[in-house]
DNA sequence: GACTTTAGTCACATTATGTGACTAATTTGC
DNA sequence: GCAAATTAGTCACATAATGTGACTAAAGTC
């Protein structure tokens, strides 16, 4: 029921986690930023932006998005709302939105960007560690429901490259018989006429992400995966 | 890098989605406020909070939460944060929580609260039924990731009326032999010693949710659902 | 006591998955 | 040139999960 005057807006920063795929692992892109106060140091942040507009989520996001990778083309999805713990804009609400970057794209706009494996993160706020953790279980939480591995690829790769990735995000290794036979039966990919030879051993075909044919299985309940 | 003055806070809303089984449909919590300006009638809308001090959004939650159900100790999840279209408290940024009601359970505190099946809802701001939508579509979203049936659900129950929560948020019926067994496979509930007599019919013994005992089981990547 | 209704189980067919071994095509080392 | 190594891709069989109809059990209704 507030009626507020209408310069005095609300305050909320939107934060980017934009992950992708380097060396077998999982790597965020982070910025260099002044540490602020009489600190002349510099210190890896999430990158986010200040909300001062009235300009809506999604256009915000957008922007921010397109100011950390460059790209704009990237897909994203937003994960939720965080306050707990200092933030480096001290702002009191952040909205956390998660990009994922295709593999060999992950180019950076500027020397202040620069991408950083999992296993070797610099220290990072509270707030900001935090959404980064909830940044990653989304992506592992999503992996069936939404096309998250194939994001993490350019528009063509091949099997065993999908393969990795999805190896990546579970965290153990799969069959490769039984990976491309569940795969052949969704219809999600179709083979392009291209190959590749990657150095030593057989070329491997080209495939892309395509669009499925068969109808969704309706499959019975699965209780295996409750927590 | 905001530096502002201590007086000046962000302002935003929590808003809580409430759902609850009846009459094999889900049910929603609604509460009757004055439409505003000089009208003096009132209308119905999803219980929202403005967000005045520095409270932390878990706080906030748990307030709107305990205002609208009269009960504390409800299950309950953030879905996100939205900022399309009006919404009845004029906030320009809404938190979204999700709050599942056992069955049986669903009192209200006073007569300016009232529980309205999707089916037949009452018109709502436009971001107001966006978020209802996308809190239904996150109960259906986490079936299998979280036990968001047994949270529908009084502490214990007959197996049928778990198949029946089952089958109303899948929209579909479900085999009554296959839905048993893949539910003694992951040994999610446990038998009481009670029976209950429903009218007619043989009677059924009660189960808990019960502490599982067998491990999560390693399933091979699941293609089928990926849209 | 026959009929209806709901609970609960069984057995069998079908489908999905785990797994090792196989063939194919390329580079590397000699 | 040719064997060994390396990566791609497929096959066949064993095992496990799931779909499904039919069955038995225990209560109420007439």
């Amino acid at each position: 029921m507030s009626r507020e005057p209408r310069g005095k807006r609300q305050r909320y920063s939107v934060d980017v986690v934009a992950l992708t795929p380097k060396d077998d692992e999982l790597a965020v892109l982070l910025e260099r930023r002044p540490a602020g106060g009489r600190d002349r140091s510099t210190r890896w942040v999430i990158p986010w932006t200040e909300a001062k507009t009235g300009e809506g989520l999604p256009d915000l996001s957008q922007r921010a998005i397109r100011n950390s990778t460059g790209t704009a083309t990237i897909w994203n999805t937003q994960v939720g709302a965080f306050t707990g713990g200092p933030h480096p804009g001290d702002s009191e609400l952040s909205i956390l939105y998660l990009a994922l970057v295709p593999m060999g794209q992950s180019t950076v706009p500027d020397e202040h960007f620069a991408w950083f494996r999992l296993s070797e993160l610099p220290p990072l706020s509270e707030r900001q560690g935090q959404m980064l953790q909830e940044a990653v279980a989304e992506v592992r939480d999503r992996l069936d429901l939404d096309p998250v591995a194939f994001k993490l690829l350019p528009a063509t790769f091949t099997l065993s490259e999908l393969q990795q990735i999805y190896e990546m995000l579970l965290g153990r290794r799969l069959h490769k018989a039984s990976f491309r036979r569940a795969l052949a039966a969704a219809a999600l990919v179709e083979p392009t006429d291209e190959w590749r030879s990657e150095g030593r051993g057989r070329p491997a075909q080209l495939y892309r992400f395509g669009p499925r044919k068969r109808r969704r299985s309706r499959r019975g309940v699965r209780f295996d995966l409750l927590g």
